[in-house]
DNA sequence: AGCACGCCGACT
DNA sequence: GTCGGCGTGCTC
């Protein structure tokens, strides 16, 4: 017999550490459970939707709960294995739990309410106590019931409100008023059918005589809707906007016909997720050997319970053992993970995906609108493994969160992608990581799929962690593209070098182009773009708020900030000499798309960075494009490097190596081993040879060789010896402390002692604090404090020590306006 | 994070 | 007086 619960542990959505403690009123006693959604009162006027963590018979000494006020939910929206995947979050990553909720629910699950004021009941309608304006609020509150605290502000063109509401609420004119709305409304789409007079042959005859005499336009839709039905005309129904576009009329002419009752209108909900056929069969996916191969291992290393990392080469055929693997997930009644570090990637695997598993596939990301969110959510709570419930989620880190009920598989592709780490809001979430751990939680299988292992992956692969599966050999008739190495300096010293093209890469772009194969350039980043400099003396324009030269953008003739968005005119005049020798200089993405197409004026040439991807659809249009054919040369960041699969690539072209090599960060050769190696097996995929050309000033840099060579292990060797060398990942663990100021001084003052603090106990262990590459972003300093942390049973409690500590010394007087940041795991 | 409260200087 | 600005403290 279970005891009536008496208390509730909320989380809030509100960026504080810990949770709250509410009363859980008799008549709630048997819906409050963990995992639902409760509104409670925080604060004087706040009404907060929060998430039930759990039950206590008692209360802790010195706070008087308040009581829950409503239960949202009929079942729980989160499971308890969720629930406590959020707790280890909150320990590992030190976040609030709050932070967490924000990030996990879509936001209309977690809506709060604004405060707002209604007339009173018994008031008499007498207006001649009051003030000018109290008068026009109460006036305003005649046309509309409800006024919020920011519309009542608006109406009397005041800032400070609250003395006027509150004096209408003691002369009981109104009462304050708090509501939760939940925002979800199911989309609906308007269905059109012919009215019932008109079944018959007769009547129908006749309106079209009419209709023929005058209403052409109102004739066209009749025919237009009679052509769909067929012979099927009392139950055909056809969905309005179609219609009216068919018959290419105008909304009058329809509801002219609407009027007469000829069109009956339907409201009909659909999903905003789309809808998708299955159109090929699993048993056409033939793995070769070294795929069947690859399959046994992973089911070997299932079968010992340990997270398996799967190393295939780029174009070894990942994703049809991973297909199959979803396909036995699913046959055995259990949903699947996909996670990809980026949205770009999942227009591409959904795509490939849908083709055998059509509606049982899901997309999600953060570009999802509210309304798609939920709905998924929706779908996803209510999974009762039915034909297109939504089996096989596909999606960016966020998808962890996904309430998934039966799960039996995850999958994290791409899994060295340094955009699994969330570094900006908290939880800042290595999802990578967690989700090995929600594996474990969920005791269900996880694999890690990559062609270049992280470091700290492959290290746990080979001390046995992991569970390592290799498919060394691509898939088919292609073979590992041929890589050359550049040297620009060579090249410069010869004046052979034209814009920022070697000849070497020249030559075989203008071959690829006449095979008629496709050609992809790699810029490293965005950085590296336009900046406009004084030829006299060296000046360069800056970022006002930020520590940062601005860079030039073409499209909008303009100088831009990348970090606060700050925008300006290119200036005429040096602002430090007072030259007119202005001038730009550097190369981005946008100067190599327009120098390319001065060398090769009749390619048809496309770019794919930031600027160029910032709509929903833009990856998939940009992508589409080049899958099609549409592109011949594709210009990119990062983008291009990450797991696309082209099929008619014949050059990749590695624009600048070298200051991706030279990045002050101990990751940045592996970063850059990565990168290289990545986007060359863009090139050269089925039967198509292909070539990648790596332009260095350093052709014989370590790193350019190794991955030149393709030789994973041999960076791997490299790199590993070098960070137990130095103590960094894998072999300890980083806690960041970023430490924000708008007072530069205070800021250096705080920084400098906080990690002389916390040296006292940790020793040699803190470095710092330090000048971070861009040292002020809108007008805000910044500092870092790295501390290594031996990774032993220890490191949870370590960690919270350092929280503990930081915390107190923000508690400070003097540092009150210092702002500490924690950071988990940093990239 | 929000939000209220309280103190101070500016303005009708 | 009253309003806006901003620093401070609290939220079960």
């Amino acid at each position: 017999m279970q005891t009536q619960p008496r208390y509730a542990e909320v989380i809030l959505p509100v960026p504080l550490p810990g949770m709250f403690t509410y009363a859980v009123p008799d008549e709630l006693a048997e819906q409050v459970c963990p995992g639902k959604r409760v509104v409670v009162s925080f604060g004087k006027k706040r009404i907060l939707l929060g998430m039930v963590r759990t039950i206590l018979d008692q209360c802790n000494d010195g706070i008087i709960p308040k009581e829950i006020l409503a239960v949202m939910d009929d079942k729980p929206l989160v499971t308890e294995t969720h629930l406590s995947f959020w707790d280890w979050i909150v320990q590992y990553y030190l976040c609030n739990p709050g932070e967490i909720l924000v990030a996990a629910l879509p936001g209309s699950f977690r809506l709060e309410s604004e405060t707002g004021i209604e007339l009173h009941p018994d008031f008499d309608g007498d207006t001649g106590k009051l003030s000018d304006k109290e008068f026009l609020v109460v006036e305003a509150l005649q046309f509309t019931p409800r006024l919020t605290i920011s519309d009542i502000s608006e109406i009397v063109d005041q800032k400070r409100v609250m003395n006027l509401v509150n004096s209408l609420i003691e002369k009981n004119i109104v009462v304050s008023t708090a509501t939760i709305t939940e925002v979800y409304r199911p989309k609906t789409i308007t269905i059109v059918r012919l009215g019932e007079k008109y079944h018959a042959e007769e009547t129908l005859n006749l309106l079209m005589d009419e209709l023929g005499k005058r209403a052409f336009k109102q004739l066209s839709l009749l025919m237009a809707f009679l052509q769909v039905a067929g012979l099927n005309l009392k139950n055909a129904a056809i969905r309005k906007k179609e219609l009216v576009l068919m018959a290419g009329a105008s909304l009058s002419a329809y509801n002219a016909l609407c009027d007469k009752g000829v069109f009956e209108e339907f409201s009909e909900e659909v999903s905003r997720l789309g809808n998708f056929e299955a159109v090929r069969n699993i048993n056409d996916i033939v793995l070769n050997e070294m795929q069947e191969s690859a399959l046994e291992g992973i089911q070997e290393g299932f079968a010992k319970n340990l997270p398996v990392l799967l190393h295939g080469v780029t174009g070894s055929g990942k994703t049809e053992v991973y297909i199959r693997l979803m396909n036995d997930c699913i046959r055995s009644g259990r949903q699947v993970l996909y996670l990809l570090p980026e949205i770009a990637l999942t227009s591409q695997i959904i795509n490939r995906l849908r083709a055998y598993f059509g509606n049982k596939v899901q997309l999600f990301h953060s570009r999802y609108s509210e309304q798609e969110r939920t709905e998924l959510w929706n779908r996803i709570v209510s999974f009762s493994g039915l034909h297109d419930d939504p089996w096989i989620i596909v999606g960016a880190r966020s998808s962890l969160f996904l309430p998934m009920t039966d799960a039996g598989l995850i999958i994290v592709d791409e899994e060295h992608d340094h955009s699994f780490k969330q570094f900006d809001p908290a939880p800042r979430y290595q999802a990578r990581d967690a989700a090995v751990m929600l594996a474990a939680k969920l005791k269900i299988p996880v694999i890690l799929g990559t062609a270049t292992p992280s470091l700290e992956s492959y290290h746990n692969a080979r001390t046995g962690k992991y569970w390592l599966v290799n498919l060394p050999v691509r898939y088919g008739k292609s073979a590992m593209p041929t890589v050359y190495v550049a040297d620009v300096a060579e090249s410069q010293r010869r004046r052979e070098m034209k814009s920022h093209f070697t000849p070497l890469l020249i030559t075989h772009i203008k071959q690829a182009l006449e095979t008629k194969q496709q050609v992809i350039l790699f810029q490293n980043r965005r950085g590296f773009s336009l900046r406009v400099f004084c030829t006299v003396c060296g000046w360069h324009p800056g970022c006002p708020h930020c520590d940062v030269t601005l860079t030039y953008h073409k499209y909008i003739d303009k100088l831009k900030c990348h970090y606060c968005g700050f925008q300006t005119i290119v200036p005429k005049r040096c602002s430090d000499c007072g030259s007119d020798e202005v001038r730009t200089a550097g190369f981005g993405t946008e100067k190599i798309e327009e120098d390319i197409a001065i060398l090769f004026p009749k390619a048809r040439v496309r770019r794919m960075d930031f600027d160029t991807t910032r709509t929903k659809n833009a990856y998939q249009a940009i992508i589409g494009d080049f899958e099609q054919r549409v592109v011949d040369i594709l210009v990119g960041t990062q983008m291009v490097t990450k797991g696309l699969d082209f099929s008619n690539v014949g050059v990749v072209g590695v624009m600048n190596a070298d200051a991706m090599i030279a990045f002050p960060d101990f990751r940045s050769h592996e970063r850059s081993f990565q990168h290289i190696v990545q986007v060359s097996g863009r090139a050269g995929r089925q039967s198509v040879p292909g070539f990648v050309v790596i332009q260095t000033g350093r052709p014989s840099h370590d790193i350019i060789k190794l991955a030149r060579d393709h030789n994973f292990t041999g960076m791997y060797e490299m790199e590993i010896n070098e960070r137990k060398q130095f103590f960094y990942p894998p072999f300890s663990r980083l806690v960041k402390i970023i430490c924000k100021s708008k007072d530069a001084r205070i800021l250096s003052q705080a920084a400098m002692l906080l990690a002389g603090e916390l040296r006292d106990t940790l020793g040699n262990y803190v470095l710092g604090p330090e000048y971070p590459l861009v040292s002020k972003i809108k007008s805000e300093y910044i500092r870092h404090i790295l501390i290594k942390i031996v990774p032993d049973k220890k490191l949870t409690a370590k960690k919270l020590w350092i929280r503990h500590k930081v915390a107190s010394f923000q508690s400070n007087d003097q540092y009150r306006k210092v702002r500490f940041v924690l950071d988990v795991d940093p990239y």
